[in-house]
DNA sequence: TGAGTGATTGACT
DNA sequence: GTCAATCACTCAT
C-alpha cells in the first residue's frame, strides 16, 4: 500500500469516485487500527441539487469548499454519520461519499464497535462503516492524505465497475453517479452486476 | 425561536 | 415491506 498523491484528489470528481474503488480507508485510533477496502462510492458535484453544497456555503458544509483531500463528515437522521472525501480545487465544492467497505484489518475491533459478528454487516452502508471505523464529527475537516484517517492505494484485483443512480435521495436522483465493484459481497445494496 | 427535512439503519409485521 | 428513532442544520416567523 502507498499514500495517494494530493494531486489525485484534484482530478475530476467522477473519475475519483470510480478510481477510489479498490483503495483502502485506514483509521489509526487509540484502540487500534482498522482498514477497509472501498467497494462503493457516490459522487456529488457542485451543480448537483442533491449535494449539500448546492445551496451555497454554510457552517455545516464549509469543508466541501475547502481544498481537496479533506474529510467531510456529517451527522444525519439523528443517528448516523456519513464520510465524504472532498475533491476538486478550493472553492469548488465537490465530494465523494464513501458508501461501503470490505473489512481488511481490525475486524475484531469493528465487530466490537458494531456489536455484531457478521463481517458482511460491518461496513455495508455509509452509517455502518463510520461506526465500525469510529469516524465522527471529530474527523470533519481532517486530512485524508497524511492524517490518522486516510486513504491509500493498494494492489487491485481485476474487477468491473458498475455505474448506477444514487441511493436515498430525491433531488438529482436520476444522475448516474454511484459506483461500485461488480459482484462484491460488501456493497450496501444489491445492484446490477 | 420553532417547524421541517434528511446522502440511514434496525426492528417489527 | 413499512416505519420510528433522533438531532444538526436551514429557513421561516
Amino acid at each position: 500500500m502507498r499514500k495517494l498523491n494530493k494531486k489525485f484528489f484534484e482530478r475530476p470528481t467522477l473519475e475519483i469516485a470510480s478510481r477510489l474503488l479498490g483503495c483502502c480507508l485506514i483509521h489509526e485510533a487509540e484502540e487500534g487500527t482498522t482498514v477497509g477496502r472501498i467497494v462503493e462510492t457516490e459522487a456529488y458535484l457542485w451543480n448537483d441539487p442533491a449535494s449539500h453544497s448546492f445551496i451555497g456555503k454554510t457552517p455545516r458544509n464549509s469543508v466541501m469548499f475547502d481544498e481537496a483531500g479533506k474529510a467531510y463528515v456529517y451527522f444525519i437522521y439523528g443517528n448516523h454519520y456519513c464520510v465524504n472525501l472532498v475533491t476538486n480545487k478550493k472553492g469548488v465544492a465537490e465530494a465523494v461519499l464513501i458508501r461501503a467497505l470490505e473489512p481488511i484489518c481490525g475486524i475484531e475491533l469493528m465487530k466490537k464497535r458494531r456489536g455484531l459478528d457478521d463481517v458482511r454487516q460491518l461496513c455495508n452502508g455509509p452509517g455502518k462503516l463510520t461506526q465500525a471505523m469510529k469516524i465522527t464529527n471529530e474527523q470533519n475537516g481532517s486530512d485524508l492524505v497524511n492524517g490518522k484517517l486516510r486513504i491509500e492505494y493498494c494492489e487491485k484485483e481485476k474487477f468491473n465497475i458498475v455505474c448506477t443512480t444514487r441511493i436515498g435521495i430525491v433531488k438529482g436522483a436520476e444522475l448516474p453517479h454511484r459506483f461500485f465493484i461488480s459482484g462484491n459481497r460488501f456493497v450496501s445494496r444489491r445492484g446490477i452486476s
